[in-house]
DNA sequence: AGGACAATTTAAAGCGCTTTAAGTCCTGGT
DNA sequence: ACCAGGACTTAAAGCGCTTTAAATTGTCCT
């Protein structure tokens, strides 16, 4: 609130006030001045008083490495995060807010091109981080697991073989088939998928569009296009369809990125989306927001899985729960504009 | 029973290693583990060897925390982030490798819609930063400089009235320059700009159109269009031209948010980009790179302005320096696919 | 052999805070 | 009066590491 600026340098000796220094202020003890600082019951009104107002006019403000290093608990959570990725930013923001409802606290981390998971975590665990939620971790599932016996490790976004750690996630599978449902509805058949790669997500992710055509009994129209996460990728899957001679009446693609490169490369085709091919996405990316794309697309629900981990950090660390847990939430349809009923 | 690693649990059975286990692991001193785990010279190449031996053996890791607090020193700087930036998140990766090359290290906080600067920067000064690293930060001058009267403020990307604290940015108006005088160069002449509201950010790079439009004496030609940052402001502003009489041949637009807002409204309308009309953004944003926009814009150079950022910090506070520095970085032109000479 | 000096090693005093056992000071009941 | 018991307050012992002064060892002369 109000920034009084104490002189910095004035006489040189510029400490930051100490507990010690309110404590002298009032008249009291440190161990006074801690218990009312942290709200704890004790201190009578009047002492609490004249400390708040003391703490206030010195800009006092707890020593964060020392509160740490003398509580037992530092009530600290780690939080790996690729600094790239806008899921990942809308994660931390939820995080944030998750955390502060129980009493933790989040540091950040941040794994580059240059900075491995590995140096992200050791960061963390330097900090003394009660607990690791990961957002989409890339190292094998027995690094993880060993990783668990210094803290507990919660996995977010990603599924881990047979998992002796915590995850969040949502259902991959079930995302992609929500979009088929949704333009089967809509009357396409004709519905092809762009496939995003080897990655554990991007198989379940087309599992979850055979399983939905084969629902649907439209096993015949099922064809699944190669390609990756990128934008190139859509656009070259695009090209080969535009090529083939049976353009199908809908393209689903493994992400927005996908999606978005399917759009550019229609766009270049002079093809309407969607008078002519309806276009779908996974993720709701910022860019699929993007008044110019205007994609229908899946969410994967960023509130949900950061309550929910932050959640599974308290059970583990507050209420001793040993056994692992795997929460897998449903994402759910964005519906925009790129889908139609087929020409 | 079983349990996976080692047992854990609230009971804190499981300590991690400390210097202490080291040293008695050893036979020696935590003094002389100490010296060793920090590269200080003094101990012997054997005490030496033994001691790496068994601090890789326990998997021993210092505490942060109490080295940080024992330490008079910290060698933290504090980043303050917006984590939906991907601008920031560029900033952040070079920060990390700047900052590591001369022995400091990053803690990492973020404002967010429900996370005020005033908070992040808390965090910040919590975990006891020696220098504060602002990435475009919004707070008042003289808030900022009040800051820097409890740790070094390093604003990036700001500029900052009459700065009595550091400055690192790169000199919009000649960013904007350089774009209007490629526009010049290729033959244009009716070069319209979008505005990109009341920041100060906002004001240089309007200033900088206006200054290099009259500079190739094109004074009747400039045309200011209201706006702001997003994507919604610069399809507004191109509908507003499309509406109007005469069409201008190039579109100067705030940001690359801006820009793509055009592009989108453009080409609804059929008008061709390059073709009918130029249009140049600002930011080289991770947008303006997808192929499907490749957008002509102006880089505003991460890695220098991170580089800067951490000398100045260091420069603080280890070589006392005291006279504040503002340093102006020249951006320079990303020449993609949006610009061609006019019809 | 004795001692000066360099090379190592270590004891011990913090860093700024939390936490707990041990006060101190009241109250009111007997 | 006297004491139990409640309401506060505080002394003091760390938390795990750094750092400095002092102690130890070894080396090399004279």
């Amino acid at each position: 609130m109000d920034e009084v600026g104490s002189a910095r340098g004035r006489n040189g000796t510029n400490r930051r006030p100490r507990l010690e220094d309110v404590a002298a202020r009032v008249g009291v003890s440190t161990a006074s001045v801690s218990l009312v600082l942290r709200g704890v019951p004790g201190p009578s009104e009047r002492t609490r008083q004249r400390v708040l107002a003391a703490a206030a006019e010195l800009g006092y403000q707890a020593d964060r490495t020392a509160s740490l290093l003398a509580s037992r608990r530092t009530r600290l959570l780690g939080v790996m995060v690729d600094i790239h990725s806008p899921f990942h930013a809308e994660l931390v923001e939820h995080l944030h807010t998750a955390a502060e409802q129980v009493g933790y606290d989040l540091v950040l981390s941040t794994q580059t091109r240059t900075r491995d998971e590995h140096t992200a975590v050791e960061t963390l665990l330097a900090f003394r981080s009660e607990a690791l939620i990961l957002l989409g971790p890339t190292a094998p599932a027995d690094t993880l697991a060993a990783l668990d016996g210094k803290a507990p490790v919660i996995v977010v976004g990603r599924r881990i073989a047979d998992a002796k750690l915590d995850v969040v996630r949502t259902a991959d599978d079930e995302g992609v088939g929500q979009i088929v449902d949704h333009l089967v509805e809509r009357g396409h058949r004709a519905i092809a998928y762009i496939d995003g790669g080897k990655g554990v997500i991007a198989t379940d992710r087309r599992r979850g569009y055979r399983t939905a055509m084969r629902r649907h009994g439209l096993d015949a129209h099922i064809r699944v296009l190669h390609g990756d996460h990128t934008e190139a990728a859509g656009e070259r899957a695009a090209r080969h369809l535009l090529d083939g001679a049976d353009l199908p009446t809908a393209v689903v693609a493994f992400n927005d990125q996908s999606a978005i490169g399917v759009l550019a490369a229609l766009s270049r085709a002079g093809v309407d989306v969607p008078g002519e091919v309806s276009v779908a996405g996974y993720d709701d990316d910022t860019l699929s927001r993007l008044s110019c794309f205007n994609l229908t697309t899946v969410s994967q629900g960023a509130e949900e899985q950061a309550r929910y981990a932050v959640s599974a950090a308290v059970e583990r660390l507050d209420q001793d729960r040993t056994e692992p847990r795997e929460v897998v939430l449903t994402p759910h349809l964005v519906v925009r504009g790129t889908v139609a009923e087929p020409a």
